[in-house]
RNA sequence: CGCGGGAUGGAGCAGUCGGUAGCUCGUCGGGCUCAUAACCCGAAGGUUGCAGGUUCAAAUCCUGCUCCCGCAA
């Protein structure tokens, strides 16, 4: 069976690397452009580049996946199935539809919930305690296609994005593939989405990453973790931008105005939310490297009753 | 050549009209205390990222380089 699999982000990576390791004929690779990218504008590869060249196969990035020379191209490589892992593009039907076992994506969340770019960080945000992987057929729609397989995971104790990424990306992998055994078996399941039960998880944008103080203590907490390692959610301490990686909270009486200092203790401080206090844990302020609490005390002046920006 | 910040004793920082490097913490020694992350006294520890330049004199000004980070993409 000649596979054609496009991918982009590190969570692609495990997958593509499982299906070589079974010894799956991957005809060729599609991922991103490289495209100038980071501080300058260094032009770097994407992590599947990375991989598929160190493994020796074909890698195509076409700059438009529409483009009909680039649908013609992937075309002719006749594939008899495709495999999507985070790839970036919406790809259109006339490719989705041409594999004689049609096109697979591995998603990461418990479809129909969560359908879109950032499904794993919208569920940590959330405060979910459960989310999944799902492998789907994919149609024209936004992560609408039939559901082949599907696992939950839970979303354990503080766990944060870049860890639960890297759990799901590689439980993701081993769900592909027993997927593509299945379907090349003939035997997989194939089940329709309950589309009354959908929800989206758009991009992250600016605005996300910014903490709103006037929150519970619990949701804000559930944010820190759905946005660390990157890009990190963000306060403002006098006038400086500071991003905040670990915190946990502490429920209790209101005992300052929502945003103030009430506590600075050895290697922690305590802000007060709107309903508990969250106890930040590590930080990073603009410019510098990202730190420990008690690192960040030694050298930054911060008061008990200074107010941050909500 | 996208914009900007940073590189100073083990850690985090201060130090711009250039003139022999400071702070907080830690470490080591001693003291006080029933006791302590407390307090007191003392000590060790830095060729101020690298390479040049200007100068009587540079952490501090200029040039090039390396690494890190915040944005923007």
């Amino acid at each position: 069976m000649k596979i054609l699999f496009m991918g982009t982000s590190e969570f692609a990576v495990p997958s593509l690397e499982k299906l070589i390791e079974n010894d799956c004929s991957i005809v060729g690779v599609i991922t991103q452009p490289d495209r100038p990218r980071g501080r300058g504008k260094k032009v770097s590869f994407t992590p599947i580049k990375e991989l598929a060249i160190e493994k020796k196969l074909p890698v195509y990035q076409p700059k438009k996946i529409k483009d009909p020379e680039t649908i013609n191209y992937i075309l002719d490589m006749d594939p008899d199935l495709i495999i999507v892992v985070s790839y970036g593009q919406i790809i259109p039907v006339e490719i989705l539809d041409y594999p004689r076992y049609g096109s697979v994506n591995l998603h990461a969340s418990l479809l129909p919930e969560y359908r879109g770019a950032a499904p794993i960080q919208r569920a940590i945000m959330d405060g979910k305690r459960i989310s999944g992987i799902t492998t789907m057929f994919m149609d024209e729609g936004l992560d609408t296609g039939d559901i082949i397989m599907q696992i939950p995971i839970p979303i354990a104790g503080d766990i944060n994005h870049g860890d639960y990424e890297s759990l799901l990306a590689v439980e993701g992998a081993e769900l592909l593939l027993d997927t593509v055994s299945a379907i090349q078996s003939g035997s997989m399941p194939r089940k329709k989405q309950d589309d009354s039960r959908a929800t989206y998880a758009p991009m992250i944008t600016r605005e996300d990453e910014k903490i709103n103080w006037h929150k519970t203590a619990q949701g804000i907490h559930s944010k820190i973790r759905g946005l660390s390692p990157k890009p990190g959610a963000y306060t403002s301490i006098n006038g400086i931008k500071v991003k905040i990686f670990k915190s946990s909270v502490v429920e209790g009486n209101k005992v300052g105005e929502i945003g103030e200092v009430v506590a600075i203790n050895q290697d922690s401080f305590t802000i007060q939310t709107e309903k508990g206090l969250l106890v930040v844990g590590e930080v990073q302020r603009a410019g510098r490297q990202r730190m420990s609490v008690g690192d960040f005390l030694k050298g930054f002046t911060l008061n008990k009753g200074d107010l941050l920006d909500s």
